[in-house]
Parts: C-alpha cells; sequence; structure tokens
DNA sequence: CTAAAATCCTGGTGGC
DNA sequence: TGCCACCAGGATTTTA
C-alpha cells in the first residue's frame, strides 16, 4: 500500500539510475495495466530520454525529453527495479521497460492494480488531484480553506485524492493520531485548533514516513522502518503507546480505520 | 452533495 | 495436511 512516502522513496531511489537514460522497448505482460494502450505505448516510448523523475501524489513521474510523461502508479502491490537485462526475473513483473545502458526497468505488480500511462501532458493523469499536502506554500490557512463547505466524516474525506493528494488509509490514521482527533468525526464540526492540530499531524506522520523511508508491508518492500513506529496502524487491541487503552478498529468509507478512543476525540 | 457497495486481483490467513 | 471461504486495499464506478 504505496502512499506519499513510499512512493517519495521510490523515487528517490530511481532518479540516480533513470534520470538521463533512453528507453529502448517495451514488454507488456498485462495489457490492462496500460493506457491509453499497450500499442501507443509500445510505439511512441522507444527512443524517448528521461530528462526528470518527480512525484505528483502516489504517481512517479517521468519527464521525456522534448515533452510528454510517463506515469505510473503502484496501487497496492505494485514495486520498482532497475537491473541488468540478463539478471533473472522476479514474479510478477508484468512490464519491463528496457534502457539504453542495457538495464531494465522492472514494474513488478502481485495484485495487478497498478496502473502506466504514456501521455502528451501529465495534467491528463494528474489534473483533479488536490494539493500536495508537504508543498513548502501549503500553510495551515489553505489546509483549513480546504475544510469550508465540506461534510461528512473525516477519514473518508481525508483518503479523498481530489481533496488532499497522497494521503492513504496508514498516514490518514497516523494523522489523526497526532492531532488526537477521532476520525469518526463529521468534519464540519472541526474547531480551527483541531484542523490545525490535523495539519500538523499528517504532516509530521508524512514527513516521518519519508524519513524511515516509507512503512514495508506485505513483505513488499525496500527496507522501510516506518511500520515498527505506528501508534494505531494495525494495532488493533494493543496498548495506546500513550495512555495504554486499547487500540479500536472500525470500518470508515470501507476502510479499516484505527485510533484510540481515550486519546482521540 | 455524501455514502455505501461493487469492482478489479492475488496471497495470506483462519476455520474445519 | 488440505481445502476453501474470506479479507485487504487505492481508486473508480455504480447505486442509493
Amino acid at each position: 500500500m504505496p502512499e506519499l512516502p513510499e512512493v517519495e522513496t521510490v523515487v528517490r531511489g530511481l532518479q540516480g539510475p533513470l534520470v538521463g537514460r533512453t528507453f529502448t522497448g517495451v514488454t507488456v505482460g498485462w495489457p490492462r495495466a496500460i493506457r491509453p494502450s499497450p500499442d501507443h505505448l509500445r510505439q511512441r516510448l522507444p527512443g524517448r530520454r528521461v530528462a526528470a523523475l518527480t512525484r505528483r501524489a502516489k504517481f512517479l513521474v517521468f519527464h521525456l525529453e522534448g515533452g510528454g510523461a510517463l506515469l505510473i502508479h503502484l496501487k497496492m502491490s505494485g514495486n520498482l527495479q532497475v537491473a541488468p537485462a540478463g539478471e533473472a526475473m522476479p514474479l510478477h513483473v508484468h512490464t519491463v521497460f528496457d534502457l539504453d545502458n542495457g538495464h531494465q526497468l522492472r514494474f513488478q505488480d502481485t495484485r495487478k492494480f497498478g496502473r502506466v500511462h504514456l501521455v502528451d501532458d501529465p495534467a491528463e493523469v494528474t489534473g483533479r488531484l488536490g494539493p500536495e499536502p508537504l508543498a513548502p506554500r501549503f500553510g495551515p490557512a489553505r489546509f483549513r480553506a480546504l475544510f469550508e463547505r465540506r461534510r461528512g466524516r473525516l477519514k473518508p474525506l481525508l483518503l479523498n485524492q481530489e481533496f488532499l493528494a497522497g494521503v492513504g488509509n496508514i498516514y490518514a490514521d497516523e494523522g489523526c493520531c497526532r492531532a488526537g482527533v477521532d476520525p469518526r468525526r463529521l468534519v464540519e464540526t472541526l474547531t480551527g485548533a483541531e484542523l490545525d492540530r490535523l495539519y500538523r499531524g499528517l504532516r509530521a506522520a508524512l514527513r516521518t514516513g519519508i524519513m524511515l523511508r516509507g512503512a514495508s508491508l506485505d513483505a513488499v518492500y525496500r527496507g522501510g522502518e516506518f511500520q515498527n513506529h505506528f501508534r494505531v496502524y494495525g494495532r488493533t487491541g494493543e496498548p495506546c503507546r500513550k495512555c495504554r487503552a486499547p487500540i479500536r478498529r472500525v470500518v470508515l468509507g470501507g476502510r479499516s480505520t484505527h485510533f484510540c478512543p481515550n486519546c482521540q476525540k
């Protein structure tokens, strides 16, 4: 379940091996993952050079020299690695991008939810996303403004990528915990002080996640350590680290949601 | 508008 | 030990 910090970790690890490289070929093993189509990708990507690699929300964005971009979303189980073309292919690698230095970018995705987009303008894919929570210009005032005229429970709103980009189930729960706010709260009842705590809690959880190189779950990831620092996520029944009350789990918007019933009001 | 449910997938888990 | 029903989970789509 890569979220913003996990994707940021992958991006930082791939910038060195990929920026400046040219794609020389593509092999598609799961056509449904490719947008707009595998033919389009195979015909248009080879010969294009990577000018920059950035992140937007949970998308990796490969900016191509001369315009256009390749976007990859890892969804639940995706991972990307660079390896020499001769090296043994791991299981569940459904898309392989050949590079001009004899290496390959390999998109491994057990559950096949991941997506690859080749577009002229990244905004075709990312245009409707909300603001980046860690952007330098995204201050508490802009965060508070997002909640104007919004209604409903807090947790599903935090997971809405058009509301705020990059937050997923783990960091929504961890952010609410740090803020001392119950994720079941109706957002129209949140006070300015609570929204400020939420702003800081969410950003602190995301920054800690990046610092620890993300969370490693399902044996998928790259040595991240954040899973060892969860305060509530996946700790149902275990004692709250602050007050020892058992962590509760409920389902909100179809997502498991974890919180301390004592510390979060 | 919000919200819940169904959808896509597979590996892991718990029950028997 | 083996089989199977069931679940997680990001985002989208459908239905209420």
